[in-house]
DNA sequence: GCAAAGTATGGAAACGTTTTCAATGAATAG
DNA sequence: CTATTCATTGAAAACGTTTCCATACTTTGC
């Protein structure tokens, strides 16, 4: 049972345990012979190297953590599994954290570090509004992915969608279909992430169509309730219907929000999409079966957690910084309809 | 940026090595005053173990795994916070894998096993036709956690719930509120998990009640689609409806299913619960924010969690076996009418 | 042929802990 | 006052790897 320690394997082999060790991390300058004789050995006695033994001598662990920003967010669960699998690939094992919306990252994150003496880092979610300053005790190899920036061009490596440009998609969107009366689900008041560039993408669209904007027509999420969650958007919705300013399109700031917005819209007697149309924002897997089903722009999900896991790589072998903001695409189902 | 040693605190408090080890694992012989120093230092110069030299010269780690049938299941995902809460406390370190439906439980175990030299494991959800011969090469405690077990008492610690009696209870709720054709989602023909029970539940309350039972009102997941899934409801539910039989009620194996049923009735023109009352079964967060609410069964997710990770402690200190058998809740909302 | 270079190997030190063991001095017992 | 116990400590060995260095052959170049 995984007993067997490298010095049997080189007893067996009639070798020295370095030829062994080479062997195994496939150093070219072991006979191709003895290489073979080594590696069935291991195969045969089932021979598995202590890991802990081995990040000891090569003082450096090969675990990676993904810190996300935000708990129960079905989009970025969605990307755990990409994660994992292409850390995998890679030779990183992998550890998920998820951040309440009041915890501290850069605490989680050093304590990380430091307790399980990471390689590198992802961090996923969240805004950062200098990320070289709030990132600068962070000595690691280091990846945001869909991190809110408000500078565009950070000196580290980042994936992203342009937030800002996709809101303006769907608002654009709404109003093609003819709305002109669009109200919007939106972040905690003081946000200053995602929801802020969001909201800015909404403004820019208005803009474009010539409407005023309105910010009686603009919710905000409670703070008293977990944001992003259905329930959140529950009850934004509802007030946003009993303030009394009409509005015949709902742009909701996640398909979770969107979702809770459905039932507060139904329940209250009107249609979707006939009296209001709605758009959500993510893509999540249940847009399809909601009735109707929600009209989205869907982010690429498994691209951007790929894209993360080899600038990660690429990160902590030295190689130079980079970045890459992937398109989202508006993926046209029922709840919007033409007026 | 913990680079110090042991040494260096030894050389700092002018102590040896192993009087700072002493101090640090909290040994009673070393000197009160003297710990009081050491731990002073510690805290000050910012010291953490490296885990790995410990881990090393223990020949231990303290990892545990948990180990997930099914990808995807927001049931279990609501659940994985609090088992890293929990394991937490017991200064365990937490990872999760999700094993795919047709992937083999056991030799991801094995290997987790071996890779991460885990102390300890707890299996969540799948099923298991005779655990102690299939759990026979797994060396290291073990907890099974809702795990479908067909033996009621298998020689190890587990947590569940009554899949059966539970499901009858949501069957017999729908019988008791007037219905007599109730249809039900059931799990793939050929499972033998969970699935199975809670359709032996519903078998139960139908006889019950004197209804007979009826294989067309059955429907089961398909192979080619992810089970549990949105879409796999909806599939099933639509051919559920188009098959011409009649039903006034269907029971559905999970909150999942049951909203990809949602959209099949109601695409069909039905309306719910006038014409088709719906039962789940999980009690996800989703399902207070339908339309309407869906009438479920609540697991007690956080409650499962915590005790299997009370038991899995107990287990790795060599504690008998033990398992404990929670109640779950029958939520009643608006899904289900009276008729 | 002989120096230089290359190839394949093993020995041993090191990584940072924990733990055994012996040593020290103080306290207690007789 | 001596013999025993007790409390506290440090030195050093060990955990299982990796890697530097030295060694012993081969091969190549002239």
């Amino acid at each position: 049972m995984s007993r067997l320690t490298i010095k049997d394997i080189a007893r067996i082999c009639d070798v020295g345990t370095s030829t062994v060790s080479r062997a195994i991390n496939d150093d070219p300058t072991v006979n191709w012979k003895t290489k073979q004789m080594i590696l069935e050995a291991v195969q045969k006695y089932h021979y598995v190297p202590n890991n802990s033994a081995r990040n000891l001598k090569r003082s450096e662990s090969n675990n990676v953590a993904v810190l996300v920003k935000g708990q129960n967010n079905n989009f970025f669960q969605s990307m755990y599994g990409v994660f994992e699998d292409e850390l995998q690939k890679y030779g990183y094992t992998f550890t998920m954290r998820e951040a309440g919306t009041y915890d501290d990252e850069m605490n989680i994150a050093q304590e990380l570090i430091r307790e399980k003496r990471l390689k590198g880092i992802i961090f996923l979610g969240g805004m950062m509004e200098n990320p070289d300053y709030e990132l600068r005790h962070i000595d690691i190899p280091y990846v945001l992915c869909t991190v809110a920036l408000k500078e565009n061009h950070p000196d580290c490596s980042f994936t992203s969608i342009d937030d800002e440009k996709e809101s303006e998609k769907a608002v654009s969107y709404l109003c093609e279909m003819g709305h002109r009366k669009i109200a919007m689900i939106s972040s905690l008041k003081s946000d200053i992430g995602v929801g802020n560039l969001r909201q800015k993408g909404y403004k820019k669209a208005l803009a474009k169509y010539g409407i005023p904007y309105d910010e009686n027509l603009v919710g905000h999420m409670k703070e008293n309730i977990p944001d992003y969650s259905y329930e959140n958007g529950y009850e934004v919705t509802k007030e946003l219907l009993y303030s009394g300013n009409d509005f015949t399109a709902l742009f909701a700031i996640s398909d979770t929000t969107a979702f809770g917005a459905y039932r507060a819209i139904l329940e209250s007697g009107k249609r979707i999409p006939e009296d209001i149309s709605i758009i959500g924002f993510d893509g999540i897997d249940m847009t399809k079966f909601m009735y109707p089903s929600l009209t989205t722009i869907k982010q690429p999900g498994a691209e951007l957690a790929t894209e993360s896991v080899q600038m990660l790589h690429a990160e902590i072998n030295d190689k130079p910084h980079t970045y890459k903001v992937f398109d989202a695409a508006l993926v046209e189902q029922e709840s919007v309809r033409h007026i």
